[in-house]
DNA sequence: GCCGCTATCTTGACGCTGTAAAGATTTCAC
DNA sequence: GTGAAATCTTTACAGCGTCAAGATAGCGGC
């Protein structure tokens, strides 16, 4: 019992893994409150936590939120290989998944998915968010050229499934929404085939 | 010279039209500074005004935030409504049209478009932006039945063209949006009309 | 023409926020 | 063991939204 932090008990200082801490916080208060009424001195609350204590570790609240999107869009990327998984591996079928997971990701994570595609807070230019977001546009570049597509091709699979994932999160397209879930899933294969028709 | 108030002078009290101002300085507000940046105190700054004075117009800031996207979608509305008077007359050729004043909003007044489609801090309840948002929706439900369409199709449509919108507006679709313009319409209408492809 | 009423706007205050500076405590290098 | 660095707390300040109270203007009744 000297210097070692056993389990979980935060000494007074030197919280020991503050920083992974924080981020857990930051992401239950983000989904609690959403993007708009994301607090900083709240997430240090629910931390247990000095409010000046994330400075330390994130700068500001941009740096916090920033870190968040840069975690945000490996389980951004995580959800589409979860669909990818257990999909025909055509590159089609493929396509299609990753399409649904997209989906997946807004309707589970509907305020994360608000940080990574509709928010100014996080800095886009930070290198460590940039290569998380960059992997995810190179995941969807990677697919349709192996399923033989162009730029357009690509432009308009990456719009289709935002499209659908924005509105759905947000509570539109109702007819889509309300459907039960085998058929909510054909209804959705069937939109997002529509944005790479078949050579001809 | 009595009470009378001649053209835009702001006599202490009493403003003449400060609800208006308000709207305006707001939407100008709005588009500096974005939705997460937005600041009342800065509205009333802008407007020459008092701190407090909005509240009597519009209760709070939420209220401010709820007319301006009821306004929002009379605009959103508009700029379809450009695109779709010079443009065929023939029903799939309209709802294209749509699409590509959807996809003008979008670029035009991104925080406005924002404050639409991706915002909690209007109250979309409120009985005057509820009919705003329901007539923009009627508006691509009636264009998506004149061209024979059903569910999905509405769907599809809506899905691509608030896809393309929201996308290229955060800057992203970088392939697309480097385009000149009219190589890029070109583009952004083969891409729309695979959304609600012909019949057969 | 004057009086009171009501709508409109201002002032002041409260608790919240983010951030910066300075102090306290712990760990680490040597 | 001791100085230096890292980590966290405390304190302070300006800005925010909102509420309550006060000031000023226009308007109807007489």
């Amino acid at each position: 019992m000297t210097g070692c932090m056993d389990d979980e008990a935060k000494r007074g200082y030197h919280h020991g893994d503050l920083r992974s801490a924080l981020l857990a916080a930051a992401e239950e208060e983000l989904a609690e409150r959403g993007v708009e009424g994301f607090s900083l001195r709240q997430v240090a609350r629910r931390a247990g936590v000095s409010h000046a204590a994330p400075a330390h570790h994130f700068g500001d609240a941009q740096g916090l939120l920033t870190a968040l999107a840069a975690d945000g869009f490996y389980r951004f990327l995580a959800a589409q290989a979860a669909r990818e998984a257990r999909a025909d591996p055509d590159p089609r079928a493929q396509l299609v998944a990753a399409g649904l997971g997209y989906i997946d990701f807004a309707l589970d994570r509907p305020a994360l998915f608000r940080l990574l595609f509709g928010s100014d807070r996080p800095d886009f230019t930070d290198p460590a968010l940039d290569t998380a977001s960059t992997a995810a546009f190179f995941h969807l570049r990677e697919q349709v050229d192996a399923a033989g597509g162009a730029d357009v091709d690509a432009a308009a699979v990456w719009a289709m499934a935002h499209g659908l994932a924005d509105l759905l999160g947000n509570g539109r397209l109702k007819s889509v929404l309300g459907l039960p879930q085998p058929a909510r899933d054909e209804v959705l294969v069937a939109i997002l085939q529509r944005a790479f028709p078949a050579a001809g």
